[in-house]
DNA sequence: GATCCGTGGAT
DNA sequence: TATCCAAGGAT
């Protein structure tokens, strides 16, 4: 009975995906799956890395530019460190680009190039986790393993009407997404319950009256999908400020920073400043007459809100400091810089 | 288990 | 404007 069930619910859901895939740079699609052509290892764990807590939407093009720059990992495995960081700017979460090189230097030096394919040995690479591990297993080498993202999480409490709150009900939850997981095809099985939470089964106004799964659907019977998954409720954020100085030599060239590789936004190039807390000390990085700017950059963290001043002063001639980077300018790309430090480069060009 | 770690789009 | 939250991992 549990067999007939879960072929019928797993049957249900390839169908629909034979259907309705999304196309996707990275995707081997099912057709193109069905017609023999092999996942690239390589693609399939770039975009899984890259869309750890990411929109799709904002991974498709930094995907391609990763890809056209380093088509191989042993390319990649072999890129100084600064420029992968720089062309991870504005994804976010950059401890991801700096295990992304770890883990594509790991790969080429210790596996020869050569991706394993199961999710132990996978587990064990940096950057790659449970679900990371599963995913590419399951995609790139087709082997039954079972993927729990945010997707999954929100398909099963939903089909099974479970209302635990998660993190607690993760282990349920993923015992359920097993139970589902079948033997054939299990890579596009795993994209195909990805997209369903995606694109029907979404957090808000799920379109239940199109869903492939809404015969079987205990929160659709019961009306509690609009509620399910239940979330402990989240920590509200504080407020920082912080200082941040613009110098510019009169040939144009920057003083910027290479910020240490722990923490916020560890390894990224950034301008020099002050601590940010609730009340930060002004700290120019060499003494000159410091002109504040109109105006202010506001930014949003995972865990809090800042609000930055924005400093500047000419940059003298033969000027070094310890930690610091004179950058000149042809070398200069305000792409290179995450989020919150190009909003007051622009800040400062558009003074 | 709790906390830290980015960003942008949707609502 | 405020909140949610997206194909999570490391510590």
């Amino acid at each position: 009975m549990r067999d007939t069930l879960k072929n019928d619910l797993s049957c249900a859901l390839l169908d629909w995906y034979d259907r309705h895939a999304r196309k996707m740079p990275w995707r081997v699609g099912p057709a193109d799956r069905a017609a023999g052509v092999i996942p690239d290892p390589y693609r399939v764990w770039l975009s899984e890395v890259m869309l750890q807590q990411t929109t799709v939407a904002a991974v498709r093009d930094y995907f391609t530019r990763f890809t056209v720059r380093w088509p191989t990992i042993q390319a990649l495995a072999a890129a100084p460190d600064d420029q992968v960081m720089g062309e991870w700017a504005g994804l976010g979460y950059y401890a991801r680009a700096r295990n992304l090189l770890k883990c594509a230097r790991v790969v080429t030096d210790q596996y020869d190039g050569v991706f394993p394919d199961t999710y132990d040995t996978l587990l064990k690479l940096p950057g790659i986790g449970p679900y990371t591990a599963a995913a590419i297993s399951a995609i790139a080498f087709d082997r039954p393993e079972t993927v729990l993202d945010g997707n999954v999480e929100r398909v099963m409490a939903r089909l099974y009407d479970i209302h635990d709150p998660l993190p607690g009900s993760k282990p349920l939850l993923n015992d359920k997404a097993a139970e589902l997981t079948p033997t054939v095809r299990p890579g596009d099985y795993a994209q195909a319950v990805m997209d369903l939470g995606a694109t029907i089964c979404t957090p808000k106004s799920p379109t239940c009256g199109i869903c492939p799964l809404r015969d079987p659907c205990q929160a659709r019977a019961a009306g509690t999908q609009p509620d399910l998954p239940r979330k402990l409720p989240k920590k509200p954020k504080p407020t920082r400020f912080g200082h941040v100085y613009i110098a510019q030599r009169t040939d144009g060239a920057l003083l910027l920073e290479r910020r240490p590789d722990r923490g916020l936004l560890g390894g990224m190039l950034g301008w020099p400043g002050s601590d940010w807390s609730e009340v930060p000390v002004e700290s120019p990085p060499f003494a000159a007459d410091w002109q504040v700017l109109a105006g202010e950059v506001r930014h949003t963290f995972t865990h809090f809100h800042l609000i930055l001043r924005i400093w500047t002063a000419p940059l003298p001639v033969d000027m070094a400091l310890d930690d610091l980077i004179v950058m000149e300018k042809h070398a200069f790309r305000p792409s290179d810089l995450p989020t919150v430090m190009r909003k007051a480069h622009d800040l400062w060009r558009n003074r």
